[in-house]
DNA sequence: CTGCGTCTGTGCGCCAGACAACACACTATA
DNA sequence: TATAGTGTGTTGTCTGGCGCACAGACGCAG
């Protein structure tokens, strides 16, 4: 009914083909190794943040690393510095939809401390860069003290939330060139430059719509001069004039962000 | 572009319409008063009921009780029995759009944990009947003591995340047959009869789509001999039926719901 | 610099669902 | 029993987005 085998074998390939992408990134990509690029760890006390320190990691993100599988139990964590992580649902005709982003504001696996340990979701790599990766136990045994972590990894939950409630209403109610925007939006906030890396047909994946749809809306943007494209790079252009496009979703969920984790995005 | 400002008169009639609609049930629903009842207050050991018995109240819930206005801060959660509690959120055109339904098995009011205490949306009753009030601060109080309440109230609230996301994807790819299909059934899993009172009218607002919409998605159902309605009230006779009917975002929140919270729903 | 694989642009037919306007049916109340 | 209010069924038009097919454009590897 929606979707066909195609998404599917395209989504075999993915991980493949974002591998490959990736390789070209590696070396402008410095190793982001400060724990205070992580919105959610430079937040923490030093007192607090020495609990950690001992086994915070600092890992390669590669475009298109599966983070998490769906329904798959893991134990480690992710505090992305410069990286996104996106959470996707992929239906069982392969078809597929976001369902949030996160970036250095936040944290991947909430299910650990929400203590479901899985969710239907997969998570992917959508822009490469770098995280710190922590022990599932350890994050575990951190959150059950109670106190600051709990407490700023409940509000960023919440922020998830937001993000998660307003996708939903943008699906419903949005056009493919408003979610575009959005997801342009939110993107370049989770990152320190104007820049993506996506070809369409990702973008396309992750919008949960046809290829042609972003092509055209994409277009649309580019004649207006908010974006440039080319064969995979994105550059924004006007960030403001895509502000001026975009839907309430994405100002709703600024907002909360903004609020519930004290701004955590600096740049305009 | 999406939505008029009729969807705007009629949400401001809403509250009141609704209240009328629900002189005519009040006789015929008694209350429950007992607070295993709600399944989070159920599954909490009789020690830990304790600490919670002498604030809660049991309540009437209207239909169409506003319960939290979006972005006000609250100071009352609520454990529904045998109402339904949905939260929506209302674009500034008036358009809206269901994001989740909290019955029996939950609680309205998360955002008071998480750290956040509001919520861009709205929660409304969405089906009459009574729920357990407690006070926010002694929730907090109970909540930061960690141990069994937190507990539980984490997995709700991820289990309310899974039909968020779910929501999400359902509105990007799913008609709204199967999405009509996925919403009886979520609700009456939450309530204890086959029986909905909803015009076909207020079940659009929910699912974010036009009346006729819903008006000839029923009528299919009706058809297939799934359902029996008439004006405004909808009754399910065959369960098995529509589950055959529904997209897989029904079977991935239930199974969810099981998962996390042990099969509240023990209704086939 | 040539060729091939990948990415992007475009055109077409199709359909679900939005928008609009209205007829009819049920129910409560006077 | 008449009437107004509310809920439901129907019809026709229009548009956004889907599926499909293919042409062109870019860029890397040989």
């Amino acid at each position: 009914m929606c979707g066909t085998e195609l998404y599917n074998k395209e989504f075999f390939c993915y991980a493949l083909l974002m591998y490959k992408h990736n390789f070209a990134e590696m070396q402008s990509m410095p190793c982001d190794s400060d724990p205070k690029s992580n919105y959610l760890l430079a937040a923490m006390s030093d007192e607090g943040l020495e609990h950690l320190l001992p086994d915070l990691a600092a890992v390669d993100m590669p475009l298109g690393k599966v983070v998490y599988e769906s329904d798959v139990i893991f134990n480690k964590v992710y505090f992305p510095t410069n990286c996104i992580i996106s959470m996707v649902y992929v239906m069982n005709n392969g078809a597929s939809a976001e369902i949030a982003v996160v970036g250095s504001e936040g944290m991947a696996g909430i299910a650990l401390f929400m203590g479901g340990n899985t969710t239907p979701s997969r998570s992917v790599v959508q822009s490469a860069g770098h995280a710190f990766e922590l022990k599932a136990d350890v994050l575990t045994r951190e959150f059950e003290r109670g106190g600051e972590l709990q407490h700023l990894l409940l509000r960023f939950t919440q922020a998830l939330i937001t993000q998660m409630s307003q996708t939903a209403v943008c699906n419903r109610h949005h056009s493919v060139d408003q979610q575009l925007c959005r997801w342009l939006l939110l993107s370049i906030d989770r990152l320190d430059s104007d820049n993506l890396s996506m070809t369409q047909e990702l973008i396309a994946n992750m919008l949960g719509v046809r290829r042609e749809g972003v092509t055209e809306a994409a277009g649309k943007l580019q004649k207006l001069g908010l974006i440039h494209y080319k064969r995979g790079r994105i550059k924004v252009l006007d960030r403001p004039g895509l502000e001026a496009q975009v839907c309430e979703c994405y100002a709703v969920v600024k907002a909360e962000y903004d609020r519930l984790l004290k701004a955590p995005f600096n740049r305009q």
